[in-house]
DNA sequence: GGCAAGTAAATGTCTGACAATTAGAAAGTG
DNA sequence: CACTTTCTAATTGTCAGACATTTACTTGCC
């Protein structure tokens, strides 16, 4: 680990660079000890407050875990798909919120990454899977369901079909798209019209998994795409 | 903003998600300055380096900024695509090395999300960016080429391909995929063969995007995907 | 052997101090 | 007045020392 501190960053930047750099580097390993605070003052020769907020940085990125008493310290953690799920959510959202990515883009950039998942959902979904999604449409034909309720059920009808692929990895990338475009969706009112034709287009995409079909699986999403840019237009066309 | 206390986590944690939430929740704005730590000292009730250790957390996730001087202070960051990509790629990359996701997976989700741009890469692709593939190609056929240069040219080709779909978001999506497999892409020794075949592909590809064609340009990214499981499944069989 | 108290190591928090930086006010100067 | 210099105050960055809290381990007693 470089321990000279020269140039004219924080020094708890700086350190935490440092450590974050051997961590991926893998000279640090997973759940090995790091130096006691007192021992990293020593060895980047600084106090001990900066040494803390440069943990505490790393602490941030679930780089780290720390844990007290006498054989505690900070201990190299194992980013878990969970804790990157929600890193991912977080700066998504906050991307898409803070740079007025206009609807067409995210909503072109989500549907194009669920058709890349659809054919192995197609080949792999499990019925319990299959399941949620019928349990999720069930739900969105619930008369009374709010606006809000109703994109809940929706983002979780997406998610079942995005985890058919059986691909963590998948997964964890979509999460981001899926739910970062939540806060955008919830600008929709949906009419009772509106909502039945999404949630026949659902039970299509559902059946055509069921059915192991990929092509009609993904027609439909192309559907579904063109349906959610129609109702979003008209809600900010409406919205001036 | 929430100011109370109570939990058994760190302070210091709970004063963070408190400012982390009232910046995603939106009553703190792109720009706006947070209170200055001594009254952010005075509001929660707690010490400076308390409030420090905080701020440097939300620093690590680029949610803030700060500035020294007499009007400086803690400022609510916009968060940038460039930001994103890189806490994104860290954060994939480690995800993928510390929980052994299986190459096959990690190749299958690269190709299914790659796949997906390459629709929008066939219509919308720039000339720039051909020339920057076919420029990638050119160097990937250079003689004397080491494994590791070899491979940060492949994914410098996948990255304007990814790119040519103008769409940034799926650009950001693609940057972790994409960019996180390269250690694992480094652990293939590649005979002047392989290479041949796989710049054969590339050049395939750059061709049908040029053409606008995108199911061509699938087809070989089916091609390229058989072709890297295959070498990479040679690869690890001989490491052992 | 098992239980209880004590001990030491480590992180979490607070306080006070000083350094470094910076915007703006004040003062001086032509 | 316009311009430059100096001063001042606000704010973050860093350090040192203290105490609180948690926890594994040791020691001693039964």
């Amino acid at each position: 680990m470089k321990t000279d501190l020269n140039e004219n960053e924080d020094l708890s930047t700086q350190i935490a660079e440092a450590i974050r750099d051997a961590i991926i580097e893998g000279s640090l390993i997973v759940d090995q000890r790091l130096p006691s605070e007192a021992e990293l003052c020593e060895k980047f020769d600084v106090g001990r407050s900066t040494v803390r907020e440069a943990l505490k940085r790393l602490a941030a990125q679930n780089l780290i875990r720390t844990q007290r008493g006498a054989a505690g310290g900070a201990f190299v953690n194992r980013m878990s798909f969970e804790e990157a799920y929600d890193q991912q959510i977080t700066t998504s959202t906050l991307l898409l919120s803070m740079n007025r990515v206009n609807f067409e883009t995210a909503c072109e950039a989500r549907y194009a990454l669920e058709r890349s998942c659809a054919p192995l959902s197609a080949q792999r979904r499990t019925p319990d899977q299959l399941a949620t999604m019928r349990a999720e449409i069930h739900r969105q034909s619930q008369p009374g369901l709010t606006d809000e309720a109703f994109c809940a059920s929706d983002v979780a009808f997406h998610r079942a079909l995005v985890d058919g692929a059986g691909n963590p990895v998948l997964s964890y990338q979509l999460a981001g798209a899926v739910e970062a475009m939540q806060p955008l969706m919830n600008m929709i009112t949906y009419t009772q019209r509106d909502r039945d034709r999404i949630i026949a287009l659902h039970s299509q995409i559902a059946d055509a998994l069921e059915a192991k079909d990929a092509a009609a699986a993904n027609a439909r999403l192309i559907d579904l795409e063109t349906e959610t840019l129609k109702l979003a237009k008209s809600a900010f066309a409406a919205r001036r």
